[in-house]
DNA sequence: AATTGCATAATGTTCGCCATAAATGCAATC
DNA sequence: GATTGCATTTATGGCGAACATTATGCAATT
């Protein structure tokens, strides 16, 4: 009983707003607007991300620390000489904070089956070794997410959506039916900036940056890809069932094989749609976009009898509304 | 600073539990299932609801003050004589929780354009009079569903979907795009009693049920079919974006007047469906939903006019994922 | 005139205790 | 033999104090 994976929370050296803020900030010096020597005001910055300026003197300290940007006395920072440069290198390392890393072992350990469908907060508790307040912030996440639900009395019910063989394709099925539908709404505008921020992703990636990208980095493109064609709808709740589906389908995506082959068909498919969206031809963007969604469904059920051999719950019953008799809504937290 | 708004907390005689237990249990009684006399052994309905014996026992002791069961000394309960009208009468008076309340308060402020966009915690605690405890819970609510988001320092926005006059039009379109679909799910399968549920609540409609039922009685029935035939899909992410914009939908109904004679034809629409499920053609039964729905949507739109003339905040930017310069997400909690 | 650097004030967050609710075991009773 | 009624044990929620973080005003400096 006394195991010691306790990720307790590890004292990060600087505050998480300004560590944040510093990566957004590393961010935009890397991509290279704000050429070296270029005065940064802090009023400036902390109006940018909606920020006062203390945080952002943080950051910017801990960038100085870094060498991204120098301090002067009195005078404030400046991009270093050498500011782009290193701004790109530590772009990669964006390590997660420490309760994200538990949401995750939390997740593979229900998709693993090592967590049983039923648990109390206690045994949680113990397990992960995270405080109560942390406890009820991943549980809270993961309730929103849909794979976990408070039961009536104490305790916790995980739902057998990540141990369904079919939860990744009924995803699809999902985006399949709002993706095509959301290019189709009316007031539909997909504002220059972006169309051109996502052709340049996709033609980064084209030439040559699917080979060194790693696997988290090509599906979050792709993730970005589709939010910003499907924002560019103004329809909100469209955007957001997109937004959540996609939390999810990153816990189950992990099945699949990456065949790297397969991304370049995916971003020559990407920029053909933007082509049409581009040309206000929605409805053939539609048609365009339903193919290549419908392709990934095709192939995940081609791929589906290697998969079933992996162990997992049995897909017990998902129980779905029963009208009457309602299952006790969990209480009011 | 000494304002005596404070709902504080009401000391609701019986537990949460045992209140939602007991409402339950009457609505059971009074649905006609169990009749008079029959025996209640704790155990059963702890396990029919998943709890212990205890909030049962205190369930039932609640509904013998009430008189819909009889309690005999060490031979437990039994549903009284006149319990089932008894339970009819009470189903009616299901007071919300004091939380709820605050919560639709809260909406009712916010579309009203009395909430400004921006607020601090410590107002709305003042505002509302809410615990520091509590206020967390609402906002989590709300922030779940979308029309607010904590802002990078402290204090919290409100998003503009509630203000916008076309948010409850984009709800239908979202539903349009994936009721259908869910109909053509692989796999789709509406259980027998399920459908019975149904066709029996839209046949009590039609007899009369829309004349006498409360505003909200009708929003709530809707609801249910929906959800229930969108349920039998089997594909629980669809159910859940359901769920999700039926909730937010809720708060966005109230501007619609409701014309009662709008639900006779919705009650025989809502027929038509199940017909057509039931005979398994599923294709169809897609097609009148599609129509069902976006007979709505040219209704809302036909009386825009008169709503627009309302007051609230401008729609302004509703920010369309950013896809760069990443407007720093909230902290962990 | 704008901006830095620091001090002060305002705002949230975390932690531990105690109150309360739920689960469970057991003897008495039907 | 199953079920009630109650006592005991266990689990969770609420609250306030201490702590950390962010916002803001102001004098000094460029």
């Amino acid at each position: 009983m006394e195991r010691e994976l306790t990720t307790r929370a590890a004292p990060h050296a600087p505050a998480g707003m300004a560590a944040e803020l510093a990566a957004a900030i590393a961010g935009e010096i890397g991509a290279g607007l704000m050429p070296p020597g270029t005065h940064l005001p802090a009023q400036l910055l902390a109006d940018r991300f909606g920020v006062s300026r203390f945080p952002v003197n943080q950051a910017l300290r801990l960038l100085a620390e870094q060498g991204v940007v120098r301090a002067e006395p009195r005078r404030g920072f400046f991009v270093a000489e050498k500011g782009r440069r290193t701004a790109e290198a530590l772009a990669g390392q964006g390590g997660r904070d420490p309760l994200s890393r538990i949401y995750f072992a939390m997740a593979e350990d229900r998709v693993a089956g090592r967590l049983p469908d039923s648990v109390s907060e206690a045994a949680l508790r113990e397990r992960y070794g995270v405080s109560k307040g942390q406890l009820a912030q991943l549980l809270d996440r993961i309730a929103a997410e849909g794979w976990a639900e408070r039961r009536p009395g104490y305790g916790w019910r995980f739902s057998s959506v990540l141990t369904t063989p079919d939860a990744l394709e009924q995803t699809y099925r999902l985006r399949l039916a709002i993706e095509p539908a959301a290019l189709l709404e009316p007031g539909y505008r997909l504002s220059p900036e972006i169309a051109a921020q996502c052709r340049a992703v996709e033609e980064h990636m084209l030439a040559g940056g699917i080979e060194t990208a790693s696997a988290d980095a090509l599906y979050e493109r792709g993730v970005r890809y589709h939010e910003a064609i499907v924002g560019a709808s103004g329809n909100p709740f469209m955007l957001d069932t997109l937004r959540r589906v996609n939390r999810i389908r990153r816990l189950l995506v992990y099945r699949s094989l990456t065949d790297r082959q397969r991304f370049y068909r995916q971003a020559r498919e990407h920029l053909a749609i933007l082509d049409l969206l581009e040309a206000g031809r929605n409805a053939e963007a539609a048609e365009a976009l339903r193919a290549h969604l419908g392709a990934v469904v095709t192939s995940l059920r081609s791929m589906r009898g290697l998969l079933e051999a992996s162990g997992g719950s049995p897909p017990i019953g998902r129980g779905a509304t029963p009208l009457g008799s309602r299952s006790l809504q969990s209480r009011s937290r």
